[in-house]
RNA sequence: GCCAGGUUAGCCAAGGUGGUCACGGCGCGUGUCUGAAAAACAUGAGAUCUCGGUUCGACUCCGAGACCUGGCA
């Protein structure tokens, strides 16, 4: 069976570093799993490891995105730059390329390595989402958005109280969560066809790595992260993109962006703005453990510890070795 | 030195005619997650400057002190 590594964790723990190494050492090319990563110009503040003078090399389209990869340290990293700004880019599209790009690989005959701290699309691609063929209803959504949370909760406990069962407390209160349970339960057609399987994760023998170290140091290294950003440009060019794509694009909801936006309409001052980006990003690494957290799979690496990636190394080695014919 | 204003959690900050668990926000802790996931949501801990007085009872009133801010020298 094909292979596939899979190394995940909170942001600022040097994912891509690792990734890289190991790309090296077992012929491998990297396939990044960041859900802000897949866009376009947005390159300075989600931190993507390449340069204005980087060369995009596309290699073939899928679903109308065109697929390819940069050579950082002359690795290949695919799955930058699918996206314009002002699209909407979702799991679904992303299981779709990283399928795609998977596949390519193992006919080339390389190892793909799969690197990134969005865990929802790690686990789309691994293990595959049920409903991830139902489609976002977007006359619906809107039409939902504006129902208050117990409204929600009452169309749903009629239309589908199975799932409103299985739903706990605090998704009970999230009218997104809510929408889309609505979105699915109104979808009359069976979820994947009569005679149909549950749409299932790429086939493969995986192995995970995670990254990661104590709250106080992850901060420290976001922080640091954060500066180097604002140094090399990150205000102009979260001023260039908002003035081409406005607010409402995935700005919006990136974080960094939001916080410059702020700035810029005069909220908060400069310094509270790269306050308020690096709080940010300490809250989304929270979240990121949290998830990760439940993966019994995982087998994690403190990055404060001297070698860690010697021992990560080891560990690939040790996987690669068994039953290799 | 004098006058005025102020002192509420790590930071910002509301409050009241003296009386149940002192409003919030940020930050921090914990968690949820099946086509928005860097999203969205749930949940927890934490405070009335010090001393004395009045009072059944003071964060709230009175006095003294400490510190901060502004004005006058």
């Amino acid at each position: 069976m094909e292979r596939l590594l899979v190394i995940g964790g909170p942001t600022a723990t040097g994912k891509t570093a690792l990734g890289i190494r190991l790309a090296k050492k077992f012929q491998g090319e990297i396939i990044s799993a960041d859900s802000r990563q897949v866009y376009r110009e947005m390159d300075i503040i989600t931190g993507k490891d390449t340069n204005k003078f980087s060369i995009f090399h596309f290699q073939f389209s899928k679903n109308n995105f065109r697929l390819g990869y940069y050579l950082i340290n002359g690795i290949r990293v695919w799955l930058y730059d699918l996206a314009r700004p002002d699209y909407r880019f979702n799991v679904a599209d992303y299981v779709a390329c990283a399928r795609a790009v998977v596949e390519d690989i193992w006919r080339r005959g390389k190892r793909p390595l799969l690197v990134g701290g969005t865990g929802f699309y790690l686990r789309a691609l691994v293990d595959g989402v049920d409903t991830i063929n139902i489609k976002p209803d977007w006359l619906l959504r809107g039409k939902l958005a504006n129902y208050p949370v117990a409204k929600l909760a009452k169309d749903l406990q009629q239309l589908d109280p199975q799932k409103w069962r299985q739903m706990n407390a605090s998704d009970r209160q999230n009218p997104r969560r809510l929408i889309r349970a609505l979105e699915i339960a109104s979808h009359r057609q069976p979820l994947w066809g009569v005679r149909g399987s549950p749409p299932r994760g790429v086939k493969s023998d995986q192995l995970f790595i995670g990254l990661t170290a104590p709250f106080p140091f992850l901060y420290q290294q976001i922080d640091r992260r954060v500066e180097q950003r604002v140094a090399v440009g990150a205000e102009q060019e979260a001023k260039r993109l908002f003035k081409k794509y406005g607010q409402n694009s995935v700005l919006g909801v990136t974080i960094g962006y939001q916080q410059w936006q702020d700035f810029f309409a005069g909220r908060v001052s400069r310094q509270q703005a790269l306050r308020r980006w690096q709080s940010a990003e300490h809250a989304y690494a929270r979240r990121q453990v949290t998830w990760f957290k439940r993966d019994r799979r995982i087998k994690w690496f403190d990055i404060r510890r001297n070698k860690w990636q010697d021992k990560a190394e080891a560990y690939v080695n040790r996987w690669l070795a068994q039953n290799a014919s």
